[in-house]
DNA sequence: TTTCTACTCCCCAAAAACAGCGAGGCGGCA
DNA sequence: TGCCGCCTCGCTGTTTTTGGGGAGTAGAAA
């Protein structure tokens, strides 16, 4: 690991692709070219409907999804709740569910160095790019800091082309709220009932109702909640 | 523009950085040394209760804090549902109320040309870091794409330091939900109502209630309205 | 071991939301 | 001018949700 390798050329290749199976080949290319074990991006869904490209072993992947290991997976929990990359030594691995995940993941092929780098887009979404190997903490300390920023981007482009891809998938149709219903969602959203939403708007509370009525009608939402958590969704209001 | 310029000091200072004030440094030097007009880092809280540093002048920021303008502004609004940085072009700008916004705007001496990046943290935080500018398309269409990678970095990195400070200021780290509770949010916010949830969920209508007011608890939400919309843009529910 | 969290179940009265009916004024658009 | 969307206000009644209580189990952590 003397000199550093130049990763310019993984972005344009990630800017050119357009099939997941282009990104898995990208994904296997910057393993081989930083000469380490594993390379993974992966979309975490709360579903567990989980997505992704990985040069894991198949059979660690498929253990995980069978035993939702997303639900425990320190790694996962560590970076859902910061913003900044993080090594695998920095998480918590004490706890006796998390002993066994990682006893699990290293007969799987696993190496037992990892950094991850957590990714947020719109609606919720969340994902990880992780690089692994296994190596002594000296070396690998030399590896995260020569690339670390690096990865960041690759991570951001990584999931630009996921995100890409599940648009294409599902596209999406909104019309578009009135001032006024945007004015109520927002304001119930932040919490408050309806007769104090009537109040800070100046408008009767069954002025109010039909604005909610028509909202919820124009959103297809079943009832309030579902029209105030549809609304936020799509954007429409922020809250 | 001929020539482009190096960015990766700016990486430095930014990892160097302990306040506020030295962010702000950092964003006035970006802007001479990019010779732009102006440099943005925008922390969108959700309250309206805004954070971050700018070169904008002092009249523009207070004017729009005053007239709540997060609400209606455009580049929020398009950027909160993409995860690409997207040139102030390709947003939709007609509508009157947007016009009147962007005419108010280039009164108060923002350039007619911007790029803007958003970037999400942990508990659905959201921001926005903006490059602005007042020159031709083709010019400005240069300085993007010369800058586009640095400025994904930058942004990142503004983004970490904001972070940073802001869990410097409130310690308190937001519990989150059980599965179970997760559960019953995810439900609620798609629409379903109490004895559908319960049903679905396999358990007494008595139970899930227990469920919806210990995460009203923890999210220190007033109504199960709220605590859904505060489950989504925390980011722990995704619908 | 003890303590803690997560999960499950139960009652009741008051408040809120829902569903349906109606009305009129204002402004833009064809 | 007529149509349409938006904003405003009113009534009645039914169903659902919400605010407090309390209580017991199991499993994991300290």
């Amino acid at each position: 690991m003397g000199t550093k390798v130049e990763l310019n050329p993984v972005l344009e290749e990630l800017d050119s692709t357009s099939t997941l199976e282009g990104l898995e080949q990208i994904a296997i290319a910057l393993r081989d070219r930083l000469e380490i074990r594993h390379v993974v991006y992966h979309w975490v869904d709360s579903a567990g409907d989980q997505y992704g490209c990985t040069t894991y072993p198949d059979a660690w992947v498929q253990r995980y999804q069978e035993r939702n290991y997303h639900r425990i997976d320190p790694v996962i929990i560590g970076c859902f709740q910061r913003f900044h990359p993080i090594d695998w030594k920095s998480l918590d691995w004490s706890g006796k569910t998390s002993k066994a995940f990682l006893q699990d993941a290293l007969q799987h092929g696993v190496g037992n160095q990892g950094y991850s780098i957590p990714i947020r887009g719109p609606n919720g979404q969340f994902a990880l790019f992780t690089v692994n190997h296994s190596c002594t903490d000296e070396v690998w300390r030399q590896i995260t800091q020569a690339y670390g920023r690096d990865l960041i981007l690759i991570a951001h482009y990584f999931n630009r082309k996921a995100l890409e891809f599940e648009s294409n998938r599902q596209p999406e149709v909104s019309r578009s709220l009135s001032p006024r219903e945007i004015d109520v969602m927002t304001l119930l959203a932040l919490g408050y009932s309806r007769a104090q939403v009537a109040h800070s708007l100046s408008i009767s509370e069954h002025t109010l109702r039909v604005y909610i009525e028509s909202a919820r009608f124009k959103l297809g939402a079943l009832n309030t909640t579902h029209a105030i958590a549809t609304s936020m969704s799509r954007g429409l209001i922020v809250v």
